[in-house]
DNA sequence: AATGAATGAGGGTTCATTCAT
DNA sequence: CATGAATGAACCCTCATTCAT
């Protein structure tokens, strides 16, 4: 992703990119180390000298998305000299959406990754998934307290929340022409925040 | 599921509910027919007899439970005799989320089948998806127009709102406790048309 | 082949009808028990009530065969009331080559069956052949005692005749055309008493 | 056959040894990948780095041995400086027979591969008789216009003259003792050319 | 006598992984 | 470091045969 130190960081960031394109494509089971050594082109024991196996380039691919994710979601500060929460509410999403749309093998493979529910792989994006509804249900909470939340079963509803983003990025990803990000932004957090009714007629 | 019409209906059943059990646990490419034929208690070639293969067992599956479903939704009727719309609509949902939480390996597989992009059972289960968020988009374009519904993208947000019942399932499959339905339905059409922040600070 | 005694036999020949008729499209290993019995219009049960097996059916239709080919085998009679050899023999090759051609899948299944060269099955029809060599051979053995018969090596040369007799049917069964069989007897019996050459110039 | 130019070629030609060996045993469809295999004493997926399949073996040896049998067939030549028709023909038969009578897998091969007559593979061996006969067929044609040859049904006969070939192929490669093959060519051509009867007395 | 559902050994093939070069 | 030949367990599927009805 970002500038490989030496040779053998050159050669593991080759292989990863192979292997996140195959894996995008075909899905981990039926993607194989054939098919990732010949987009990587290399040798089939070259692989073996840098992965211990399938699971490790997935595990690694997904571990290294995880982390640029989490880096990108900041929580929500209040306070005096912070911006205002929806401003810092827009910003998260942009960039995770930034991110998100510009990878789409990378999302097609965390969306998609067709991993058993009890492999300790799956449960690493699952973990991931549950990290982030776990902020949104704190926010939700903490809304609830300030009153500016509705009263609402938290749990649920960071669940749906989280999943509207999650459905969105599953449709954008299918798309070709260039998106506007912010605006995309807006209309999922004004959906999350307001619901699809004019509050008049409610 | 209900009761077998002869013994040929009964042993396809007895296979099919093995397959959709094997298919939700490991999903479909790691689920093999030693898996399937294991669980149902059948020789290898009995399962033969009854499916043409592995992607028949799971096209049956599939191609049951998305004719269930479709059957649960109905659209939404405006008109003089029709009930109103949002108990329409919380109609629609329970009725969607009784199947679907009664099913937990049906969903799980339907969630997370695991298979690539291309495939064609893939497609079919996306087909599926589409057909309800198109329904979705067809309600918010027609809400828009009789300005019960906000101004926005209705095409992201119909995928948005799918995207939340899907994170609402997804979540609530994995709950050991019985669930109150109508109360869920009731917290995520609230999520959809509402938001989450309260009218009167937005 | 004659009129069934009765029921049973009548389902027996149904059988052994169908059976030859796929052997000889697919060859004993490739036909299966499957084609066999849709063919006869059959349950899968039924056949094995007529017939110990695949290999039982084969054998059945080839002894059929092989009997009437015998029977229509007469050696060749030298004495005063006897036809003159040249006719008899061409009465001989006639009568084999309309049973013969008559019955393509017959001859298919015997020319090509397709069985490894050790199994009993084979040997069977490489008797058969063998029987018909060693007639040929005593005839040549005795056309040289009679100073009839040129100087040869008997065995090889009577493999060589039964080999083109064979080779001449391999060739005719492709054939569409009506065949005049008396006239190819006759080239046949030509081309292995005379040769091609015109005797004047050798 | 020769001298392997490197190692693949080495395993390669181990392969389609064990696999000739094989398929002459048990003809095609009888003879297992586990026969082939055990056979060459080499892994299961081993094979598959070699041969796309069963059909790609075969296949090879097939081509094979009709480009080595193509190459010892050469067309009768007339002319000044040319040896006597009779001469090349002694030839040929005689390369060809050295060719045949040295690899008896082979020719089981050849002549009781026991594939179906639809089969392409079949097709290809078909193909080369074809070839062959049409030589023959020639040659007849062009030796009745030069008043060497008697007036015969030249495709009949040309099919019986290849016949004869075969069936002496046929019983000459279940004889075990040394065989002296330019006096077993010359009795076939005697055969094919003169017939078997003293000339005087016809 | 007739049926056809059931069986399971065995077929061809794939593929993650190892290891000598 | 890099290679790719070799491995063999595991896959999906077929089919001759049996047997309860």
């Amino acid at each position: 992703m970002t500038e490989p130190a030496d040779k053998r960081d050159q050669r593991r960031t080759q292989i990863l990119a192979a292997a996140k394109n195959v894996f995008a494509e075909r899905g981990f089971h039926q993607a194989s180390i054939n098919d990732i050594i010949k987009r990587a082109d290399i040798a089939r024991g070259t692989f073996y000298l840098y992965f211990a196996g399938k699971d490790a380039v997935f595990e690694s691919i997904l571990d290294n998305a995880i982390d640029d994710l989490r880096g990108r979601i900041k929580p929500v500060q209040v306070g005096d000299g912070a911006q205002p929460p929806g401003v810092q509410l827009h910003e998260n999403v942009t960039r995770v959406l930034v991110y998100v749309l510009g990878d789409r093998d990378l999302i097609q493979l965390v969306l998609n990754h067709g991993l058993g529910p009890d492999s300790p792989l799956s449960q690493r994006v699952d973990a991931f998934f549950a990290h982030v509804s776990d902020l949104i249900e704190a926010s939700l909470r903490y809304g609830m307290e300030m009153k500016l939340v509705r009263e609402c079963d938290a749990e649920l509803v960071s669940q749906a929340a989280l999943g509207s983003l999650r459905g969105a990025v599953r449709h954008l990803i299918r798309q070709d022409k260039p998106l506007d990000i912010p605006e995309i932004a807006k209309q999922l957090i004004d959906f999350a925040l307001r619901g699809v009714v004019v509050p008049d007629r409610w």
